[in-house]
RNA sequence: CGGGGUGUAGCGUAGCCCGGUAUCGCGUCUGCUUUGGGAGCAGAAGGUCGUAGGUUCGAAUCCUGCCACCCCGACCA
């Protein structure tokens, strides 16, 4: 194996998949399509997790669990979300092996051990979780219910790649039941926006927040709201869905609350997720042709400390190296020495790279005698010489930098590479050449998003929250438009 | 599911056409020397050649079935 990666100009893909392994993150396992997530890429994600738990009961929400099975009865239960998914489910139907009469050692599916229903391993769980709603709310009292679980879902696709689309992925989905549409789409709302921030201040990503049409909408929902980010290839990737689902899987299930007047009506639903699709996200919009690059707030490790000292030095070294380390700590910084005797410098530098740890300190008796530590920073590669006096207050002032740094530098590569263009011309001539966001007017319907999508490839990302009505016309067809949307090519 | 391809040590591979002792690199292990950007030397271990059958004195190599994976397409919130 060579020790370069290949670099995203020559081949990102190839570059991508293999940043994901060397970097430990994941590897693809013995099932066909799911991957492996090995300790490293898994810290991240528990940090992930952390953070947009903590963010989802301060707004309020508590966890429970579903099963991971749902009977075909209730999965069928909401036809659009069941015609949605019906198409890459995978279904339990038998119950038992046996061993095979023919093939000596081997097992088979036993014939007599047929369930008299199917089971739906979930592909999203409104199915099972509005089933059960059902007798949780029966008053305005029970309103709004507000649940969120964190869980595993199938969905059989047929071409898979690491974290960004798997047939088993993990991630939260959100699901609440509210007594007015006005609740419901406030909450719909606010769940976009934690995904928001999060992407902004935690992954360091610039997001479009937008709702997307109804060719692209959650099967079954009546709006789906989007967070859009670009990665550095200029394809677009949609990392996280807050979708508004009217009364569409009260009135499938027959969830009905008592008013307060003494009325009887079909509650408000939402539903919410983020997937290890995050993990995607975080890897092409920051890494480079060394390896990963992290942003310090999910880093597993923060700063690594690397010792350079000669043959029976090492312990001694050690032992003067542990103030710094325990000062970092005490800061609340996730710090690692390596003291590996068995690798050398150069190779522990390397390997750091590639596991996209933020700061690197390198540390010797030459630097300590002189009152300083050489520290290198990840994104930029930079080195500075820290004085050993304050060296607690400048690595934490440089996480901080550079979790700023690493989303300007996102941001910049974003605005850069959105264009306003107002002819189809233009519009394929970006596509083909920088890539990135495309903002153009189109007459809205799903004919001409269709079309567009048959010549380009690029798909309408979102409608932009925040962007101004203007009138124009449509590029293709010439019809009137209001709106510009967020075309991209993506992932 | 359609078209194309590949299965040889932990990983990556040569050998296959034209049958005759299993090739090389990385990694691993041991020892010594090294250690401020992916160490050097010496030695060693590691193989049902995807699988089942066939042809043959003899099969990684030829033939047939099966399985798995990859690429392109179809599919994809």
């Amino acid at each position: 194996m060579s020790k370069k990666l290949p670099t995203r100009q020559e081949d990102y893909s190839a570059w991508y998949n293999e940043l994901v392994k060397r970097a430990g993150l994941a590897e693809n396992s013995a099932v066909r399509g799911c991957m492996v997530i090995k300790p490293y890429g898994y810290a991240i994600w528990e940090k992930m997790q952390r953070q947009l738990d903590d963010m989802f009961k301060r707004t309020g929400h508590e966890n429970a669990y579903f099963p991971l099975f749902v009977p075909k009865s209730l999965f069928e239960a909401e036809e659009k979300n069941a015609e949605g998914f019906a198409k890459e489910c995978a279904v339990v139907t038998h119950y038992r092996l046996q061993n095979d009469p023919d093939r000596p050692g081997k097992l088979r599916v036993d014939p007599n051990a047929k369930l008299e229903e199917e089971l739906i391993v979930r592909p999203t769980s409104e199915a099972i979780i509005w089933s059960t709603y059902k007798n949780w709310i029966q008053s305005y009292r029970d309103l709004p219910l507000l649940i969120n679980q964190w869980a595993n879902v199938v969905r059989w696709e047929m071409r898979t790649r690491l974290f960004l689309r798997t047939a088993e992925f993990l991630w939260q989905e959100g699901h609440t039941a509210h007594a007015t549409a006005t609740e419901a789409v406030a909450e719909t709302r606010q769940m976009l926006d934690v995904y928001a921030e999060f992407a902004e201040e935690h992954i360091a990503l610039p997001v479009v927040k937008g709702v997307k049409t109804p060719n692209e909408r959650f099967a079954g929902a009546e709006d789906t709201y989007c967070i859009e980010a670009l990665m550095q290839d200029g394809k677009a990737l949609q990392a996280g869905t807050s979708h508004f689902l009217g009364q569409n899987f009260a009135k499938a299930f027959d969830v009905q609350f008592q008013t307060k007047e003494g009325g009887l009506e079909h509650v408000w639903g939402t539903s919410w997720g983020v997937s290890t699709r995050l993990m995607g996200a975080l890897i092409m919009a920051h890494s480079d042709d060394e390896g990963l690059v992290l942003p310090p707030k999910l880093a597993p490790i923060q700063v690594v400390i690397v010792p350079i000292y000669k043959t029976g030095e090492l312990d001694a070294l050690l032992e003067r190296i542990r103030p710094i380390q325990q000062g970092l700590a005490q800061r609340g910084i996730s710090v690692k020495v390596d003291s590996r005797d068995t690798e050398r410098p150069g190779f522990k530098f390397a390997e750091w790279e590639m596991k996209g740890v933020p700061v690197r300190l390198a540390i010797g008796a030459r630097d300590l005698d002189a009152g300083t530590v050489e520290a290198a920073r990840r994104d930029t590669k930079q080195k500075l010489q820290l004085p050993l006096s304050d060296v607690v207050d400048s690595v934490d002032k440089l996480l901080n930098d550079i979790q700023l740094s690493i989303y300007n530098k996102a941001k910049h590569y974003r605005d850069t590479h959105t264009t306003r263009v107002d002819t189809y011309d233009e519009f394929k001539a970006v596509l083909d050449g920088p890539g990135g966001f495309v903002v153009a007017h189109y007459d809205g319907t799903s004919e001409t998003e269709e079309l567009i999508k048959e010549q380009t490839k690029a798909t309408v990302r979102c409608l932009p929250l925040n962007e101004p009505d203007e009138d124009g016309v449509c590029i293709v067809t010439g019809r009137p438009s209001q709106r510009r949307a967020w075309f991209a090519r993506a992932y």
